[in-house]
DNA sequence: CTGTATCCGGAGCGATACTG
DNA sequence: CAGTATCGCTCCGGATACAG
């Protein structure tokens, strides 16, 4: 099969680490894979945006986890703050270079369970329906 | 820039409700996406495997946690279960035709943190070095 | 406007012990 | 070997109030 040669290409390139406990890119990978931060990177994609802009367009998130999340994508090197000395002050938030390429990973994950949710759906159903249907 | 080109399609293609609170894919999201679940899913890229053998494979994971994303991520039509009604009994755990195409998407987010990996520290570095020394 | 600080409930997760 | 059940702890995450 094409396709099974073709993403065993792509798991070849995988360090041996990446499996392993310590591996440096864990805390990263939480941090991004979490409940907010594919969102964020996500949203900053059109362009840049303010604080608030982000806090309306990310649905049920609230202050506090974005501020927090945006620290650390923010550290991480993904995104970059800008602060206009004006008063009330501005903060816009951009996507760096390398949050770009990052982006890109992202948007083809969201891009594969938008296009494939009703499979899952429907296995779901599948699944629930043939074991417990008391449950 | 080419680049921004190239992801903004990517992005546009994305249902306008992807930001939603209530899109159906958060949950989904939220397991593939949790703490083990990438790991899980691309474990199993090269070949069919056992319990045990992912139990090994996935540094750090508890018995606990990988039965139940394995639950999950099988509920969700990714992952097929195969018992060998053998004594003592062997279950194999394999890649379903949907669980590979996610597997691609996971295998190159997955990639891109390990190729990252140095630019990530060095901005963490740059980072702390730069505001609080003392924290 | 853009955050930070505090409190608090619940989910996630690990360790351990137990079952088939 | 392949799980399930229970306990306990941590940390995530929301609401609210406060600060620059």
């Amino acid at each position: 099969m094409a396709v099974s040669e073709q993403f065993k290409d792509v798991f070849a390139q995988l360090p041996a680490g990446s499996f392993d406990k310590d591996c440096p890119t864990r805390p990263v990978m939480a941090q991004v894979t979490g409940r907010w931060g594919a969102l964020i990177i996500a949203a900053l994609v059109p362009g840049p945006m303010r604080f608030s802009g982000l806090h309306q367009h990310i649905d049920g998130i609230s202050q506090k986890m974005l501020s927090q999340y945006l620290k650390s994508v923010v550290r991480y090197g993904l995104v970059e703050r800008l602060v206009e000395p004006t008063v009330p002050p501005q903060v816009t938030y951009s996507l760096t270079p390398l949050g770009q390429s990052l982006a890109q990973q992202l948007c083809a994950l969201l891009s594969w369970f938008s296009a494939n949710t009703p499979a899952l759906e429907a296995a779901q159903q599948r699944y629930d329906a043939a074991d417990s249907p008391a449950r």
